[in-house]
DNA sequence: CCTTGATCCTCTAGCGGCTAGAGCATGTAG
DNA sequence: CTACATGCTCTAGCCGCTAGAGGATCAAGG
């Protein structure tokens, strides 16, 4: 039977150990057994679990939305709705923010292409920060559901 | 002499009063002059300079490079290469982001499409995220600089 | 004049998702 | 037996705010 350290399972998943424990402490990755001086020790299942949850996080997934996919990979006697509308709500905050950040884009493009060579008193970049309304775009920052961390 | 209260600041700015505090206290906006029983009151050029930083942070600029912009800004005499970079910098930043969100799009709209009716047994949402294996990209989390905050 | 309610003050703590470090106890290889 | 790696817990820090406690002060209406 496969027992890791946690240092194994770091390397094995390619999570950083404090993560590690961080997870646990949160309550993602159940506490595991110790041995006698206290060390955790992990079997196959926590490399999945990690993985998982990694990969997760790696979409974007906030820890909450995490909380439920695990529980719903749990017990897969549930319906899967829950699981399909966590996904489909982390696409449209993805793509919310890829919106937003597309519109910055342009902007940043324009005052990019109009870079001076002088100095900082006819400098575009500084005036177009000044001067809200040369901005094409309106550039709402929408605060609350951030969302898509990364 | 227009002299204006925190508040009538936040108003005229659309920053709230804690962020004003908060700009302050990190050396963005400079300390204002104060009333007898110790309220804040501001000047024109605080509008100014608040919106500049507003703009700034719409943009996704880090505080860091505010606070260069800022400088800067205050001595026009400078050459304004650095102002430039700073754009060019949080272009590319923005343009990294958008580029490791579509990849994250790509992979979700994908775990979207393929979305079961049924049990999570066999829910290809939970399945997807159990086998890294099915995605298309990898999506390397790059973590460091991650700069346009947002 | 007095009350009410808005605004202001400072200070501390919290958000998310880790990351870093102190200070110590074990484990492992030569 | 001696290094050095790895483990442990605990606390604090990152960013850019935001929220709340607990109090002082202001402006308007009765």
């Amino acid at each position: 039977m496969l027992q890791r350290s946690i240092g194994n399972l770091a390397k094995a998943t390619g999570v950083k150990v404090p993560t590690i424990r961080f997870y646990e402490q949160i309550g993602l990755l159940p506490a595991p057994q110790r041995t006698l001086s206290d060390r955790r020790v992990y079997g196959e299942a926590a490399v999945g679990r990690l993985a998982f949850i990694k990969h997760a996080r790696q979409l974007g997934f906030p820890v909450e939305a995490i909380r439920d996919l695990l529980r719903l990979s749990d017990s897969p006697e549930q319906p899967c709705e829950t699981a399909n509308a966590l996904a489909a709500e982390q696409l449209s905050a993805v793509r919310a923010k890829i919106a937003q950040l597309q519109v910055l884009e342009r902007e940043l493009q324009q005052m990019v292409d109009a870079a001076c060579i002088g100095e900082v008193a006819n400098c575009r970049v500084i005036e177009a920060l000044h001067d809200h309304t040369l901005c094409a775009g309106e550039h709402q920052t929408e605060r609350r559901p951030t969302y898509a961390g990364l």
